[in-house]
DNA sequence: CCGGGGATTATCT
DNA sequence: GATAATCCCCGGC
């Protein structure tokens, strides 16, 4: 298990860092629980000139306003009201590309994760989707804006490794309203797994 | 198996 | 007041 560098989230191309996040390891320590997995499905945001991102055309808000920090800072935030989303900032400070991290495959503390999303069994259900994921981390917004590296929340690589050929690429999802941005090819996952979100595709 | 719609509220205008 | 980078349930086939 060794920690992702620095220089991991520092590059320019948000697209291809969200290519490499796949088969990463996600660790979070929260309330003296440690759970993680490793990441199935991935989408990138790219800083102003992308109408999906919530910075697009330099919009800054105080929600947004951990998009502007450095590489390897967590951003956390809320959608319909009652989803946490994970998302890894990449990219020089006040350029606000960002990576949204859909699925994960559980690996640690499994028993906690169900505790904290209230189901009964490990399926597939557990950590597919950016909402359930968070969940099942432990994510709010209150570790929005630590690092990567905080003793809360971390991205290993343990070596694994997946073939080119098992990645995927599509469209991403629920955004509808971000004109032709919507067709982007910004979206990551591994072919046939069972935790990569939306509906399985023939 | 597939698709439609309701839930629920932080955030922005 | 409207919107939203979602999830889950339910009905129909």
């Amino acid at each position: 298990m060794k920690k992702l560098s620095p220089r991991f989230y520092q590059r320019q191309d948000v697209v291809q860092i969200a290519k490499e996040l796949i088969g990463k390891v996600v660790v979070t320590h929260i309330n003296g629980v440690t759970t993680s997995g490793r990441i199935a499905e991935t989408e990138a945001y790219m800083a102003h000139v992308d109408r999906a991102s919530h910075s697009y055309n330099g919009k800054r808000t105080s929600r947004n306003e951990p998009m502007y920090s450095h590489a390897g800072t967590v951003y956390v935030y809320i959608c319909y009201g009652m989803h946490n989303m994970l998302n890894v900032v990449t990219n020089d400070k006040d350029v606000p590309d960002a990576v949204l991290i859909r699925a994960l495959e559980p690996i640690e503390g499994i028993e906690e994760m169900l505790k904290r999303t209230g189901k009964k069994v490990l399926d597939h259900t557990l950590t597919k989707g950016p909402g359930n994921l968070a969940k099942a981390l432990g994510l709010t917004k209150a570790q929005s804006g630590l690092q990567f590296g905080h003793a809360e929340i971390d991205i290993y690589d343990d070596g694994y490794k997946i073939k080119e050929e098992e990645i995927g690429v599509s469209k991403r999802i629920g955004i509808d309203s971000a004109g032709d941005d919507a067709l982007l090819p910004y979206r990551f996952y591994i072919r046939g797994n069972k935790f990569v979100s939306g509906r399985p595709v023939k």
